[in-house]
DNA sequence: CACCCTTTCTGGAACGAGTCAAGAAAACCC
DNA sequence: GGGTTTTCTTGACTCGTTCCAGAAAGGGTG
């Protein structure tokens, strides 16, 4: 669907086989597959990752695509979010704690850049009283609203 | 399971038929029911409310305590929260534009107040660049951590 | 390179949360 | 009280995801 020259991300992932050795999991077409799916389509759910694996090597079982995921997502290399009222998705973008932006509309999730350089936020303010004891690690943050297609009222009806 | 007097919130709810008459709801013993359930259990899910409903009023129907829940967060009435790997949440506090703490290991929500009054970090940084037109009306910040309990390794395994 | 042990994938059943749809029952207005 | 409209009941059903057992690769070793 693409050529196969790394894509314009000024970063050229290395190679992703390496990687996947490097956080101890064997190398498989499977695995490779959803990395790739990931990478040109960030944010995916399993049913779109799943679909572009099948897509690039033929049969795969659901549940093959799951298992990937989910590892993946154990050992740090793939971030998965959950905005509410939608499946799980996963990006390959990780270690940055940056943030997304949730269309109401069409669920379109887009990155965004955590604007202080540190995690935003990431201070619960008077978490003692609240809830003493409790040791924060991570501060989420989703912007809801509504893309620029879907705030136009006449023209394209927001399909959900 | 609580004294039948008003919690100890400082303001005492108006009467919760008034607030539905008020949001154009009819009056009905389910709809007081789910009130009630979020008042003694915030941040309960449908499976909790319905529990609580059914201890209170005998045979109620799933669908209509989500029927009710629905309804209620339409109008404005409850907030519907929606930690990742969790079923939907249910409070009372609405309006106030406060956040989440949720524990990784038993799941707990604990309620954190804005700190800054106004929302945080509602200002999703250069949102021009990344998403032009994008319009952001909420920003839900949900901090991840471990409760007292579940941090002790010994003493409690965290149930998950 | 062949072998063996482990990890991973396949196939299919199963599950929890939530939804849909049609009719019965309750609210509210007069 | 009667009529309308909203709400609740009942039961089937979807969707995303997980569980399981067995088959099929990985990849370290001789």
């Amino acid at each position: 669907m693409h050529p196969t020259t790394p894509l314009a991300a000024a970063a050229p992932r290395a190679d992703p086989a390496d990687t996947l050795r490097e956080h101890g999991l064997r190398v498989t077409r499977q695995r490779l597959a959803v990395l790739a799916a990931l990478e040109t389509g960030p944010h995916s759910g399993a049913d779109a990752v799943l679909e572009r694996v099948r897509s690039e090597l033929g049969q795969v079982s659901t549940q093959a695509v799951y298992d990937v995921l989910h590892t993946l997502a154990e050992r740090g290399l793939v971030r998965r979010i959950q905005p509410a009222g939608s499946s799980a998705r996963y990006e390959l973008r990780v270690g940055d704690n940056h943030h997304h932006l949730v269309c109401r509309g069409c669920g379109r999730v887009v990155d965004v850049d955590c604007d202080t350089r540190r995690a935003p936020c990431l201070d619960p303010g008077d978490l003692d009283r609240h809830a003493p004891g409790f040791v924060v690690d991570e501060a989420e943050v989703t912007f809801w609203g509504l893309c620029e297609a879907c705030s136009i009222p006449s023209t394209s009806p927001t399909l959900p």
